[in-house]
DNA sequence: TCTGTATTTCTACTAGTATCGAAATATATG
DNA sequence: CATATATTTCGATACTAGTAGAAATACAGA
């Protein structure tokens, strides 16, 4: 076995914490669902019923972690999921499935959603 | 759109939660790497350099989510990863893609990894 | 430049989580 | 039944995260 260039262990486990509450992971999927266009924060706020301060909290967190992304226009914020680094944490976890005891391929983990 | 049945979005969160963290996470691909065989405590201990105290902190927590089962062998506790219920987070995640924008399937998140 | 709208940053409080040594429990074996 | 091994439960401490009202910032339009 070759030595790991780098853990990507914690950044993984920071991803799937800053997916592990309630109102961020309505974020994320809401995201999920009007991908590519996204929503405004507005949008967001008004549909999950988030106060903004508490919201713009939630948004830089999953931002932190490359979760989601941001574009301004005009007065107005949009926010889109980085589909590409969803696939890549999902891919993570199924790396090494089963490979001490059986060989089972795991390639084409998600082909779906286009970036 | 139909009424939900129940809303699943607080069970994934605390899910995602559970393997939100650098630890339980290494435990997860520690399982699943194992998998369908699974590994003892103390093996896990002895991998991961975790104290007992805190890796069975961390093992209650993943099985209260349902993310890993236990069984007794002796005096050895076995743990196995549950990987239907990792299959249905995957599924969870996606199920929404794109829905609002444009139709994309998202059938077949995983075949691999059979349980 | 004044006004309104969209959103973030500041500040503070509260509650939950990670950690681990020590003691307790469960099982096996001589 | 006494002892050894494997693992959990107890208890205590330190840290981290979620929440939201109020103030600040960014942009657009009259």
């Amino acid at each position: 076995m070759a030595k790991r260039k780098l853990d990507q262990t914690p950044r993984f486990a920071d991803m799937l914490a800053a997916m592990g509450s309630e109102p961020r992971l309505r974020i994320v999927r809401l995201l999920l669902a009007t991908h590519p266009t996204g929503a405004k924060a507005g949008d967001i706020q008004a549909e999950l019923g988030i106060p903004s301060s508490t919201l713009s909290h939630h948004l830089e967190k999953l931002r932190n972690e490359d979760l989601i992304a941001m574009r301004r226009d005009g007065t107005s914020l949009w926010y889109t999921a980085n589909v590409d680094v969803l696939r890549e944490l999902l891919s993570f976890l199924y790396a090494e499935c089963c490979t001490r005891s059986q060989v089972i391929a795991v390639e084409e983990i998600l082909s779906a959603c286009n970036s």
